[in-house]
DNA sequence: CGCTCGATATTCT
DNA sequence: GAATATCGAGCGA
């Protein structure tokens, strides 16, 4: 359909972070006996590697629950963390590399809007998707989406094309304690959308 | 506003 | 046991 091809995420994973700025996450659930379509624009994207980061979920081999990032590249990572929440990334890496993946940290809501303010309990857009664990909730995201094929039209989860934005910003990651200073996280400056990270932690870097 | 801290399950040491 | 690719309530200014 309109979805990015597999050959796009068969590039290094900080390219691909950064391409994705701008693309539309689209999301389809069933509610009842109907298909309700959620999307919105990605306008925060974060990253990871494997041997060459400490950071990473990959940097030390492969695992049960890393095991996607291993696999095919346009595949949903879902992983659960700090007891609570849900991350999606989408996996990714070039020839060369044996694992990796980017981080989908925020969307901008664009349909369904009212559908992922009932599944957040919360109203406010702003604060609607703005940060990994709060974008899978808006759009119920949990481990059984895990390896879903993100290229395919047909697939419950996928990343269709968008318009780029002529402007993107390189940042440091947040909320990890290592490799703190390399500047894979990406963000459409102008967006509102973006999560309200300690600014603390970040170092700003124009692309 | 901004900062600190607790929740809470899976993974890692 | 400790750490964790997070969030939101509660506090003080």
């Amino acid at each position: 359909m309109n979805c990015l091809p597999r050959e796009f995420y068969a590039r290094t994973t900080s390219e691909v972070a950064r391409d994705l700025i701008g693309h539309t996450l689209v999301r389809s659930i069933e509610i009842g006996r109907s298909r309700r379509r959620l999307s919105g624009t990605i306008v925060e994207t974060e990253a990871y590697g494997q041997s060459d980061d400490r950071a990473s979920h990959a940097f030390r081999g492969q695992s049960i629950r890393n095991s996607v990032m291993f696999g095919e590249v346009g595949r949903a990572y879902v992983y659960f963390t700090y007891g609570t929440h849900f991350c999606l990334n989408v996996s990714a890496r070039n020839d060369r590399t044996e694992a990796g993946a980017v981080l989908i940290r925020s969307i901008k809501p664009i349909e369904g809007i009212e559908v992922m303010q009932a599944l957040r309990v919360k109203d406010d857009l702003l604060d609607l998707t703005s940060g990994p664990g709060k974008l899978a909730s808006a759009l119920k995201i949990t481990l059984k989406d895990n390896g879903l094929d993100m290229t395919s039209g047909s697939s419950p989860l996928m990343i269709e094309k968008g318009s780029h934005p002529c402007k993107i910003t390189a940042t440091a990651r947040v909320g990890i304690t290592k490799e703190t200073t390399r500047a894979w996280r990406f963000i459409d400056a102008s967006s509102p959308f973006v999560s309200k990270a300690r600014l603390s932690l970040v170092r700003i870097r124009t692309k």
